[in-house]
DNA sequence: CATCAACCTGAGGAGTCCTCAGGAAATTCC
DNA sequence: GGAATTTCCTGAGGACTCCTCAGGTTGATG
């Protein structure tokens, strides 16, 4: 038995959730001024509760990680999902591509705990990360049926270059953001010219 | 006048050579294994040597960073100087491109220190990476000047993609390593083929 | 060999991590 | 309404790391 990973829930009672949502609040604001190892004494004292309570509800740093980027990657996936049966599969995995770069760096340090959460399932976001690679996956597929994209890109490499552009934009806290330049200078190496 | 980074030396007296070399080699060691971040006191006690000493002679974790690659990054920039009268400028831009990469991913934490560095003049790895630009800024232009890369790329352009690669690659400790099919990928977008 | 600058040591304050024993509050059940 | 019970909260405290600094030691120099 593998050592499932430990995803955060929201408590039944009041009180509970009431410190749940202010720690899930105040760690976003931290994360984002921050990056993914802000201070966890200091998101506690920001959501006004003591730090066991913040340890009650995410045990581990990648627990707390997991449940404030929840909802944004949830999109994500849905997004993939409604774009798959697009008319055009080449500008379907654009727009994504596009998108998951922009939720992938939400703060500082969250592309290196998605790349690693994608091979490792004992992670808490290893689930998520499986279902944006099945999303990504299938519009890639799409992609290539259509005849838009290099037949011979897999879907790690994919990941792989979307990663790369989240990272530089991540960097990009200090100034200028070369991300979109990135990932146009990508999207010319993997793509096919119509006719 | 900007604070100047403060820049490790090598010192004059013999013991204080012992201890600098002796810190350098476990500092290396321990970045290599546990990435930048590694313990500064885990590094003095494997030295055999106090945590003030190792403070003494570096006194930030960036400034031992910088001493710990300066080496190699020396002959990376050595090396451009090299290659930049070579016979086929693509093949030489891309055999340093290859390179840089490694350089840039010697341990866990490296590509994200030279990355600010090269917009930070605060910052002890600065010179080296504004070198490291200069080198690969002419390599580049030798490149865009002979029609096999496409004109429109900057420099910065060039170490964002460089950077991305190296990040994939630092990423790679857990298995595979994408970085040469991710600089494939990246070429096939800046390259013109010939003629 | 005496002088002095360079160097070394390691205790210690401050910050952070994470745990856990004891107390408080919400929910449930009668 | 009032236990009983489960869930939840608190914050002290041990372990670790960072970095400084007062005081002691040693190598270089003339």
């Amino acid at each position: 038995m593998d050592a499932k990973p430990y995803i955060a829930q929201r408590p039944k009672r009041a009180d509970g959730r009431r410190n749940y949502d202010a720690i899930l609040a105040a760690a976003r604001k931290a994360f984002e001024t921050s990056g993914a190892d802000t201070s966890l004494e200091d998101v506690a004292s920001q959501a006004g509760v003591a730090i066991g309570t913040l340890y009650r509800h995410f045990p581990t740093r990648a627990s707390l990680v997991e449940a404030a980027t929840r909802d944004g990657l949830e999109s994500l996936v849905a997004h993939a999902e409604r774009l798959a049966g697009g008319p055009d599969p080449l500008d379907s995995l654009i727009e994504w591509m596009r998108e998951a770069v922009v939720h992938f760096s939400t703060f500082r340090g969250l592309v290196g705990i998605l790349a690693r959460s994608m091979y490792d399932e004992g992670t808490p976001s290893h689930a998520m990360c499986a279902a944006m690679r099945r999303g990504g996956a299938d519009l890639l597929r799409a992609a290539q049926a259509a005849g838009r994209v290099r037949p011979d890109l897999t879907p790690e490499e994919l990941f792989d270059l979307l990663n790369g552009a989240a990272w530089v934009r991540e960097q990009a806290a200090s100034g200028r953001d070369g991300s979109p330049r990135f990932l146009r200078l990508v999207l010319e190496g993997i793509t096919i010219p119509e006719d």
